[in-house]
DNA sequence: GCCGTTTTCGGCCCGACTGTTTTCAGTCG
């Protein structure tokens, strides 16, 4: 996330937390307000600061549960740096909310007793005070609130974070496949943020149909993955995984199972939005069913019929983020997204004779294994020695060999010949004209000289799309999640380049990388470009991949027909050769 | 503080689990 994004959601939470603690009734949903306008925020991706410079007060005031006090406070944030309303706040509450509310089991109204009567205003004034048994004392607190705290704030200090959606899927995967093998459950699906293909996941939420919750919550509790429980009831247990993060296991009559699926699924700030809508026809939407008020039963079995019954399409999972689709829905225009299967090739991979760690014998054979019909082979160029970067003799050799390969295999599949060439400080291609014109598929990225200013890097970034020698831009904003922030580009004027020049802008797979990210995606809507959804592949089995980077698409509510990867191989060279 | 096919006031999603309680508030998602 942007850092300043992050700010203004942390103080936003803050203010929330506040305004619980002082408890007057009016504020109850002031403090929804608050809360609801930091999930957007968190969710954006994009800078708010962008967002504002495009369109001020009013491009904020579109973002859903933002008004206009609070756009006005995002205003006053990006201006001066803070918040007057905030300052005076936090003189009487000097609380560090947001970092205590990780804590499991803490909210605000807790936070707030624990620094009226003990001073506690961060992790380590709580630490003290449970060390001191202070916190025992204190109305509404025992003994075991103490040891349930402590335990928190160590499952604390032990997290990460959000991890990755490529090491959380697995492990999701991992843990439903061995419920539905207890035999127990009727079906066991993964729901949540994973569902929805969030390139990070706070935790796993997983669905199990059963008649015998018990039974299934004991098989649950006691996997080896588990480390321990942090709640269990019989139909909701929570345990914390060995991997660093929660896992949440809902069991529920399988009549249920669409009611619950969707509940299950969110967003938060999505279900709420549809929930609205069901109480407006009269009905109340929970995760066992659609009803009536008189209390009969509309629909449970599937998503598409409680959709339906609300007058809306089925949404997708990826696009339920309150980003406009339930308007959409209820339009009944809610796109055909792009899927796994429609792919076939992969336009970004690498081999051992650059930073790859298998032979291109070994990635075509993984390739057909994926199903593609077709991937290109693009190694590094010769600035990026780390990688053992490739000259224009090395290139030569290396197409010799996959002219060989191409004729052994038969088209079963076709390796197209390509380099991911570097694009140096000053915007020129780290590779002749000459070897660059002789190949199927340049792929071109930045990956030097990271900290230039936004203008200096857009027009670098430009001048290279603008040799016309260019098929592919690869990870666009350049950003690692969790490592690295995104080099400061204006992707609108780079989607000017591309759309002249028919060049694709990658949606780069990799788990760290998922770049260009949901919101760019979204953000460059009004332009007529394609994407390319690409591996990056430096392993054979890095084509698992893809499905990361189709993910991210169907979240930038891409279809088929916007992606160049989907197209048969004799159509997809006629893009590269930039014919239209 | 947000929001609008009940539109500028008067509503605002809904249920499970826990600890400390004797009927519920706080927290979470």
């Amino acid at each position: 996330m942007e850092l300043k994004n992050k700010e203004i959601a942390d103080i936003f939470n803050n203010i929330a937390a506040m305004l619980g603690i002082d408890n007057s009734p009016s504020s109850k949903f002031e403090i929804r307000a608050y809360q609801r306008a930091a999930l957007t925020i968190e969710g954006l991706q994009e800078d708010l600061g962008l967002i504002y410079g495009r369109g001020g007060i009013d491009a904020l005031m579109e973002l859903p549960g933002i008004g206009k006090g609070l756009a006005q406070k995002i205003e006053e944030y990006l201006k001066t740096g803070r918040i007057r309303k905030y300052e005076e706040m936090r003189k009487k509450y000097p609380i560090d909310f947001v970092e205590l509310s990780k804590i499991e089991g803490l909210g605000a109204k807790k936070i707030g007793v624990l620094y009226k009567r003990l001073g506690v205003k961060d992790v380590e004034t709580l630490k003290d005070a449970l060390e001191k048994h202070k916190v025992r004392e204190l109305a509404g607190f025992g003994a075991k609130s103490e040891e349930v705290l402590a335990d928190g704030i160590k499952i604390l200090e032990s997290s990460k974070g959000r991890l990755l959606l490529g090491d959380v899927l697995p492990e999701a995967e991992s843990i439903v496949s061995k419920l539905a093998g207890s035999g127990l459950a009727e079906g066991v699906v993964i729901a949540g943020s994973i569902r929805r293909m969030r390139e990070t996941v706070g935790d796993i939420d997983i669905l199990a149909l059963s008649k015998s919750p018990e039974k299934v919550m004991d098989f649950f509790s006691g996997m080896d993955e588990v480390k321990s429980i942090i709640s269990k009831g019989p139909t909701k247990t929570t345990v914390w995984l060995k991997i660093g993060t929660s896992c949440d296991l809902r069991v529920i009559e399988p009549d249920s199972f669409g009611a619950a699926i969707q509940y299950f699924t969110g967003s938060k700030n999505h279900n709420i939005g549809v929930r609205t809508i069901a109480v407006k026809k009269g009905y109340k939407l929970n995760e066992y069913g659609l009803f009536e008020k008189s209390g009969r039963l509309i629909s449970s079995l599937n998503e598409e019929t409680i959709y339906a019954k609300l007058g809306m399409q089925w949404i997708p999972p990826e696009m339920r983020e309150d980003r406009g689709e339930i308007k959409l829905a209820q339009e009944h225009n809610i796109p055909d997204l792009i899927q796994l299967k429609d792919l076939m090739g992969d336009m970004h991979t690498h081999t051992k004779e650059t930073d790859g760690m298998n032979t291109l014998e070994e990635m075509a054979a993984a390739a057909g294994a994926a199903g593609l019909a077709y991937f290109a082979t693009t190694n590094h160029t010769k600035s990026l020695r780390v990688a053992k970067g490739m000259d224009e003799k090395r290139f030569e050799e290396f197409f010799k060999k996959i002219d060989s390969l191409n004729e052994k295999l038969g088209g079963r599949p076709t390796i197209l010949k390509g380099a991911e060439v570097d694009i140096l400080k000053d915007g020129s291609l780290d590779l002749s004209r000459a070897m660059l014109e002789k190949m199927d598929c340049v792929v071109a990225a930045v990956h030097s000289n990271f900290n230039m200013s936004y203008d200096e890097m857009t027009a670098r970034v430009r001048k290279a799309l603008d040799t016309g020698l260019v098929s592919i831009l690869a990870h666009p904003t350049g950003r690692v999640i969790n490592q690295r922030e995104p080099y400061k580009i204006d992707l609108e004027k780079v989607a000017e380049s591309a759309e002249r020049g028919m060049v694709a802008l990658e949606i780069n797979s990799y788990p760290s990388r998922l770049d260009l990210n949901d919101t760019n995606i979204l953000s460059l809507r009004g332009y007529n470009i394609m994407f390319s959804v690409d591996s990056d592949g430096h392993n054979v089995s890095h084509f698992g991949f893809l499905r990361y980077g189709i993910g991210t698409a169907r979240r930038g509510w891409l279809t088929k027909a916007n992606v160049i990867n989907t197209m048969p191989l004799e159509k997809v060279r006629r893009f590269l050769a930039k014919k239209k």
